[in-house]
DNA sequence: CTTTTGAATTTAAACGATTAACTTTTGTAA
DNA sequence: TTACAAAAGTTAATCGTTTAAATTCAAAAG
């Protein structure tokens, strides 16, 4: 591989001359670089990066750090990063922390939850990386986690506990209340809520949005028609039989996500009944499964690639220093209408 | 930032000592280590693995090409190349050419794929990764692809055009016969193939392979119960539809994939047919939509984790210099048993 | 014909490690 | 005591750049 010495020594100037000619921040002769050019051309020589990192102390890398490269918005997430970061020269250094693969239950991950975060961290921070995206999914406040401290760092996706921090996240709130809002337009005064695991903020966030626009309305809002599942299929699917017991059944069913709400679906069917003849099922997530699902199911898309996009310019602004308007952005969702809600006027 | 100059000064010895303390390749006394490590802890220094790097010429840094992160397999592919690397000091450097938004039709794609191609591996050779492991999925041989003269470079997921290089891929063949074979033993002697894009040579691999366990089986293919798809929802429904037209329709329908075989789904579904107990179907890929269908769709799982980590180790392999005895691997699929089949006595 | 000025170019010191070659120290045997 | 080998430690070159400071050079001004 070819040096800048060679190529110097090729086109009969000093390195510094080959140099400045690279960088352009120079005057160099019309002449000298022309020489120097032929002489780049010839050896087919491409700068040493490394050496140049060492240099200015910039190594043009991003660190990107994700729990786990499988869990749902991560692929649109970090595909967001890159779609901000083309063209600017800057590369991503992606660690993958494997969660799903080595926490198994909820206690050993609070447990060890910090300690590999850490060390993710650590590796990026070895690596010299300019700046870096912690993309979080986890939604508990989580303590001990060791942020570099010389290392400009955005979080994405999830919220950071740390009122100083920079991040992106997505709105909750908004948008839980926007479904519950389409729900009480369709004509729907019997709206029942499958809501998370209690512990979870996302959790809490989407039931205020949720009781909003039912206060607003004037709606009722029973505490048989607030049922706490865990996220998973099997506490939809026994939430929704729970309410479908009940004397007064709901006309409306709102999962806090598809995987919940595909339960939904479950036990309305079990039931004899139709979806969205007989009550109208939403989701939140729009996994992959919320298209599959018969009916096409109603749910809030989660702006992904946008948090990606948007945390990558963030981060960029306080690489080149400029100031930073907004430390803390949060980004709409956008409600996905498919064929499981009706107006319900139409069955009376 | 502390420096090894400032260990060195720190605990009274001189740098290279300190550096034989961090690399353990020279003897120290008990006593000057101590200090060293001593100075270490206190100052909390950290190698500076970029002078490192240029000192070596060796980054421990791998780079990872693919074509789009959220092509479907790569998520998982990815993954399984973090597992191998775990523990091994290695770092990914990972390049996203997002092709998926850029390449709208076939006819750009097969254009402007190149360029994309190369310019990605340029960025990688220039970040001075020690290898690379290209995940392509593109599945028809590309001409113009400059690969690195330098740099080891392992092809994962599509077969490599270039006889000298080395490979790890899955089984199209025998994962088809296999997948036939299953549909014989159950008792299907109708047994029709919705083929994806005839150019592709996934389909053509799995073509053979269901023509082989057709033929050992001494069944018959007639010409009719092939069809030629596009890999699209669309193609499997009027495919499936042109065979339910038949006058002798199949009893068993394997779709090349699972997008087309959930186009299946609607066209039985259509003529008022039931699945599995009227006629079978069967996909390829194990999507999550394989899964969602209901009922649950019989498919072939692509062993992408095995093809990540199996290409992350024919890479450390290379890096150390050790022999790879094997150096194109194939590597089989699973077959995953859903309700989408069903014994055809079952039902005369 | 000097002097001045500005552009073009070079010199040389970093950046922070590794490592071959050399020197010093220590321990052991004659 | 001396001689020698092995162990411990140091020196200094090197990796391939960047860049402040110094130098050279040519053209313009005095």
């Amino acid at each position: 591989m070819a040096t800048m010495k060679e190529i110097a020594a090729l086109s009969d100037v000093s390195v510094a001359t080959v140099s400045h000619v690279l960088s352009g921040k120079k005057n160099v002769s019309e002449d000298a670089r022309s020489r120097v050019l032929q002489a780049i051309e010839l050896t087919n020589y491409k700068l040493n990066t490394i050496a140049k990192s060492l240099r200015i102390n910039k190594t043009h890398i991003i660190g990107v750090l994700v729990e786990d490269i499988q869990g749902l918005p991560v692929p649109e997430l970090v595909d967001g990063i890159y779609q901000r970061l083309e063209q600017t020269g800057y590369q991503v250094l992606l660690s993958n922390l494997r969660l799903l693969k080595k926490l198994y239950n909820q206690y050993e991950q609070l447990r060890q939850y910090p300690g590999i975060v850490n060390q993710g961290l650590q590796l990026l921070e070895d690596a010299r990386v300019d700046g870096i995206i912690y993309v979080a999914m986890h939604d508990r406040r989580i303590e001990g986690i060791q942020l570099p401290v010389n290392i400009p760092l955005v979080f994405a996706y999830a919220d950071s506990s740390d009122p100083g921090s920079f991040s992106v996240t997505y709105q909750n709130e908004s948008s839980a209340y926007a479904m519950t809002r389409l729900l009480i337009e369709q004509g729907h005064r019997q709206i029942a809520l499958i809501v998370g695991h209690a512990s979870t903020p996302a959790a809490n966030q989407r039931l205020t949005g949720f009781r909003q626009a039912m206060d607003e309305a004037g709606l009722p809002v029973p505490s048989d028609y607030i049922r706490w599942g865990d996220w998973e299929y099997h506490s939809g699917l026994e939430e929704a039989e729970a309410l479908l017991s009940l004397t007064v059944p709901p006309t409306a069913i709102f999962a806090m996500n598809d995987l919940m709400a595909s339960g939904c679906y479950a036990a309305i069917r079990h039931r004899g009944l139709r979806i969205p003849e007989d009550i109208s099922v939403v989701g939140f997530d729009n996994r992959e499964i919320a298209s599959c699902l018969f009916p096409g199911l109603t749910t809030v898309a989660l702006p992904s690639r946008e948090i990606g996009s948007t945390a990558a310019q963030q981060l960029l602004l306080r690489l080149e220093g400029q100031p930073v308007d907004t430390p803390m952005i949060s980004l709409p969702c956008r409600i996905i209408q498919r064929d499981s809600t009706m107006p319900l006027p139409a069955r009376r």
